[in-house]
DNA sequence: AGAGGCTCAGAC
DNA sequence: GCTCCGTCTGAGCCTCT
């Protein structure tokens, strides 16, 4: 079975093959391990919906009452105890399976139980390659269950089912024969192990292991280990693949495959060659994190350093079991890899490329603007030449070559059609060469479609590293000429003045620049182009010219300004696009191909009609050849700071409820408040932007993870304080995210964004600054090693005149020492941010736009819309014969079925906090309103539903921080009231905690 | 008229 | 086997004051 990776790894250098080559060695070696498999009579249960047996005799009846109280595992293992289980063959079995985790009843998420590596007992080891044959008498003597053996050899060798009356009679005789098998292998390990190293314990009874990648079945896998009575797992993984998996006290069971996941015996780990081979490979990876950083066991002895320089820590003795077991059902319970998993941003933005040009050049826009400033001002050279001369100089398709260079065999560029992708039909191509693009090939296009165009082009991965190094030497080496000034426009591109060195010498331009291009090509090994011009405009449009591989230069000279433009399509005007061009269009319906002579025949006033008063002067200056944009850094320094920094997630989106995507938010803030913390700034100004489904765009896009066709909408709020604290950031984030409304289902991106920046002094100034609401809470001043001014104490919240000694009450413009908020316990911080908001509302009359929204619970609660709500509701009487369930969609609040539960349950806690939080009016129409709904839940013996409703509204009024008010009593009042509905109910079988 | 929020387009 | 569709800026248009 390994005989493909040994082959592959020693012989062949895949690198050398193209597709078609591998392609046909891969069918080879498919059909030779077919032949291989087929002479085995061996089930496996590939496709298990289509393969079922129609024998059902001895198949439990699955019980789908969930039972009150009972965990999941609770009902698992009840429903294994009530049936006949062991008795099945192993299609019943899976079959069975099948249907009990299929069905509803069982929650995904299955607590994993912890258990300490001290308390296990090592009873096995793993097997070094390259040792001696381990040779093991086992109890039973059997040394038939490895991968090539047959079934019914299995059957003979599992302890025969009949003979004991129960299973745990079964399953601990089974259980003391494998012990038995695991203490000698053990023994023997130990006795002939002389290399020192000290294992922890992988296997005790049994393992399961996993064959290939990470995939749906993983979930089932998960139940199929409870089923089997595993109580803890670990699991090994290497790179993006769990290779294995191995759980404790699994009852003995004959091998199963399961998918392809297989239950196997010690014995089979003892005796296989593959599970020798993938222990191997395991323990060897097993240092490595995998992409999600689900590295579970570290091995002590040895030192492995991580690829990225990381290096590995081995002590053992930190493994953190709790986050183990945590990450590890994290992982089980996604079928996928989305933004639910704990590392999913940190893992994302390591491979966006988009993420990486968008950090390259914030970098570029802060540390080397700062640098070349120095550079260029040390060298003082002459900024009074002539003639400005604008030279655009950028890599001809910069990832692709960089990629080819430092792939393994490089690939010839100028021969070999490729491009760099993450692999995968529906993989972005990042760019491609110029080979590729002459059989239609483009950047931006799926690598499946690009196949189709060009079915030779070879998919080179991302070396993000690279680029970074090679756009240093292409930096480094511009900063060294005695340029006027220079401005990166992104990792691979820059606009420079070359003007003085254009004065100088022949003074012939074209030849200037083309030693400039030869210069930067011998240093980076790349090639570039140059485009130069009088302007930036001439200097990009000559770009487009010279590429590739080439420079081009635009005479200083109108007629033959004007003789280039004439010929140049309007879509290579920069910051003309797709919109524009439609636009644009409008002018020449039938026009071909627009160029901008076309659009120099427009008069000013209609451009402007057109394209908006600074578009349409903009358009109407480049027809022109005009353009007075400057790149000059030392100059314009305001330009270059920052004005806003954001977190975009549009890919790997899948939430299912509030809580998924609350956790996410705060993993948002936090990312932004590091970023904040990156550049120094603070900001008052926050933003969350929801891409959501559009109502026609399917469940899910063609493109894996991806976010398709969306309507986007967002929503600011003000922080009327300057912070970067991640808590205030993500609350903040958590109430925009609730008064927007969206269901979390429908979610396929999430931005956030700081604005109003400024930088962050006020850090340094008011260490000593205090936190103190006088009406609501009594803080204690905190303890601080300096000694902070008498005034401090009793002026904590900080205004903008409590400098100038006179602390003023319900100033908007307090701020907070955050240092001291965060050394704050938690539920003091909560009153605290509660206490902001409530005051930040009153004082930013803006906020009460909010309330604006018609999705608002408020506004839904108004006279107007009530009446929709009753028509609705006039309807369930119409047709009295209705099935319960039609029935219950009849029931409506505020236009919400009773059935949309957890909208319902947001809208109705929305509704709570306005109340309550916010202080507005409880109005008695809606008290109502709400009263006649939950008579009808009632009444329709839906006693559950009700129930939660009531304890979801009882939970929040009890965590609520205004615990005294009109509101809060009245609230309180109509719990109780409804409290009472319950105990008029004839339905006392339910037992209820309030 | 000016300020500010939301949205969109465009660049890499 | 899928795949990493981010981030900044500026303009236009709207509403509120």
């Amino acid at each position: 079975m390994d005989d493909r990776k040994d082959s592959t790894e020693t012989n062949t250098t895949w690198d050398s093959l193209d597709d078609d080559a591998v392609l046909s060695f891969i069918n080879k070696l498919d059909s030779h391990n077919q032949i291989k498999k087929n002479n085995v009579k061996k089930e496996v249960l590939t496709d298990i919906d289509t393969d079922v047996d129609t024998e059902n005799d001895d198949e439990p009846e699955l019980n789908d009452k969930p039972q009150e109280g009972q965990s999941n595992d609770d009902m698992l293992y009840a429903s294994i105890r009530s049936s006949q289980w062991s008795s099945m063959n192993d299609s019943k079995f899976i079959n069975y399976v099948n249907k009990l985790t299929q069905s509803k009843q069982f929650d995904t998420t299955i607590e994993v139980e912890n258990t300490s590596y001290n308390d296990v007992q090592l009873l096995s080891s793993p097997i070094l390659p390259g040792q001696r044959k381990i040779e093991i008498e086992t109890s039973d003597n059997n040394n038939d269950d490895d991968d090539n053996e047959n079934d019914e050899n299995d059957e003979n060798e599992e302890l025969p089912y009949d003979q004991y009356d129960n299973y745990e009679d079964y399953f601990a005789e089974k259980n003391r024969k494998q012990n038995l098998q695991g203490e000698e292998l053990s023994k023997f390990l130990k006795a002939n192990d002389d290399s020192g190293n000290d294992y922890p314990p992988i296997f005790k009874n049994c393992a399961i292991h996993v064959n290939g990648r990470t995939d749906p079945d993983i979930l089932q896998l998960r139940k199929l280990i409870l089923l089997y009575g595993g109580k803890y797992v670990h699991y090994l993984s290497s790179k993006r693949s769990v290779t294995h998996i191995v759980a404790e006290n699994l009852p003995p069971r004959k091998r199963i495959q399961f998918g392809n996941c297989k239950v196997v015996s010690p014995k089979w780990i003892m005796d296989s060659i593959e599970a020798k081979r993938l222990l191997d490979y395991s323990l060897y990876r097993i240092e490595k994190l995998n992409d999600y950083g689900q590295q579970i066991i570290k091995f002590p002895k040895r030192d492995i350093v991580e690829e990225n320089g990381e290096i590995v820590d081995d002590n053992i003795d930190d493994i953190d079991n709790d986050q183990l077991s945590q990450e590890l059902s994290q992982e089980l319970q996604n079928t996928g890899i989305d933004a639910t998993h704990p590392n999913f941003l940190k893992v994302f933005f390591s491979k966006s490329r988009l993420h990486h040009l968008s950090s390259w050049k914030s970098e570029l826009r802060s540390n080397f603007i700062n640098e070349a400033i120095l550079a260029l001002q040390s060298k003082k050279i002459p900024q009074n030449s002539p003639q400005r001369i604008i030279m655009h100089v950028d890599f001809d398709c910069f990832f692709a070559t960089v990629s080819a260079m430092k792939h393994n065999p490089p690939i010839d560029i100028n021969t070999v059609p490729c491009c760099v992708t993450h692999g995968g039909k529906s993989a972005d191509i990042a760019s491609c060469n110029y080979i590729a693009r002459q059989f239609g090939v483009s950047n931006g296009m799926w690598l499946s479609n690009a196949k189709e165009l060009c079915p030779n082009i070879v998919s080179l991965p991302y070396y993000f590293e690279e680029y970074e190094t090679i756009s240093k030497k292409f930096y480094q080496k511009l900063l060294s000429m005695d340029i006027n000034t220079i401005l990166p426009v992104s990792i691979d591109e820059a606009l420079v003045d070359i003007s003085y060195l254009c004065s100088q010498g022949d003074q012939n331009v074209e030849k200037i620049v083309k030693g400039i291009k030869e210069g930067l090509d011998s240093v980076t090994k790349c090639t570039l182009s140059c485009g130069a011009g009088r302007n930036v405009l001439l200097a990009k449009l000559a770009l487009r010219k010279a590429k590739p591989n080439g420079v081009y230069y635009i005479s200083d000279n109108n007629d033959q300004i004007d003789e280039f433009l004439k010929t140049v399509d309007v879509k290579q005007l920069p910051g003309f696009g797709k919109k524009l061009y439609q636009k644009l269009n409008t002018f020449y319906p039938n026009k071909e191909e627009i160029t901008v002579s076309d659009l120099k025949k427009i008069d000013k006033s209609s451009l402007i009609n057109t394209f908006g008063a600074k578009m349409g002067a903009k358009l109407y200056d480049y027809a022109r050849g005009i353009d007075d944009v400057s790149i000059d850094i030392l100059k314009d320094t305001d330009k270059y700071t920052r004005k806003s920094v954001n977190i975009d997630v549009n890919w790997g989106v899948r939430f299912s409820t509030d809580p998924d995507v609350e956790t996410f938010l705060s993993r948002l803030a936090n990312e932004l408040s590091e970023r904040l913390l990156n550049i120094k700034m603070i900001g008052t100004s926050i933003t969350l932007k929801l891409s959501i489904r559009h109502t026609d765009a399917p469940i899910e896009p063609t493109k894996y993870m991806g976010m398709g066709r969306c309507e986007f909408t967002s929503k600011t709020a003000k922080l009327g304080v300057a912070t970067r604290d991640s808590g205030v950031l993500g609350s903040e984030l958590k109430y925009l995210w609730r008064f927007m409304n969206v269901e979390p289902k429908e979610l396929r991106g999430v931005g956030v964004s700081m604005n109003k920046l400024t930088q962050d002094d006020y850090n340094i100034d008011n260490k000593q600054m205090k936190l103190n609401f006088t009406s609501n809470v009594n803080l204690k001043p905190p303890i601080t090693n300096k000694s902070p001014s008498p005034e401090s104490y009793h002026s904590p919240v900080k205004t903008s005149r409590s400098r100038t000694g006179s602390p003023v009450k319900d100033d908007p413009e307090e701020q907070i020492d955050w240092d001291v908020f965060n050394s704050l316990p938690p539920d003091l911080q909560l009153e605290i941010k509660n206490e902001l908001r409530r005051r930040k509302l009153q004082s930013s009359p803006k906020k009460r736009k909010l309330y604006a929204n018609d999705k608002d619970i408020a506004n839904l609660l108004s006279p107007k819309k009530k009446k929709l709500t009753m028509e609705l509701e006039k309807e369930q009487y119409l047709s009295p014969h209705k099935i319960k369930e039609q029935k219950q969609k009849n029931i409506v609040f505020q236009g919400i079925p009773v059935t949309d539960e957890s909208i319902l349950l947001k809208k109705l806690v929305a509704w709570m906090d306005y109340t309550l939080i916010d202080n507005n009016e409880l109005n008695e129409n809606d008290l109502e309103l709400f009263r006649d709904f939950m008579i009808q839940i009632l009444s329709s013996s839906d006693t559950l539903r009700f129930l939660r409703i009531y304890q979801t509204l009882k939970r929040r009024i009890l965590i609520s921080p205004i615990q005294e008010s009109k509101q809060f009593n009245k609230w309180n009042e109509e719990l109780e009231s409804l409290k009472q509905l319950i105990g008029e109910q004839p339905l006392s079988d339910f037992q209820f905690k309030f």
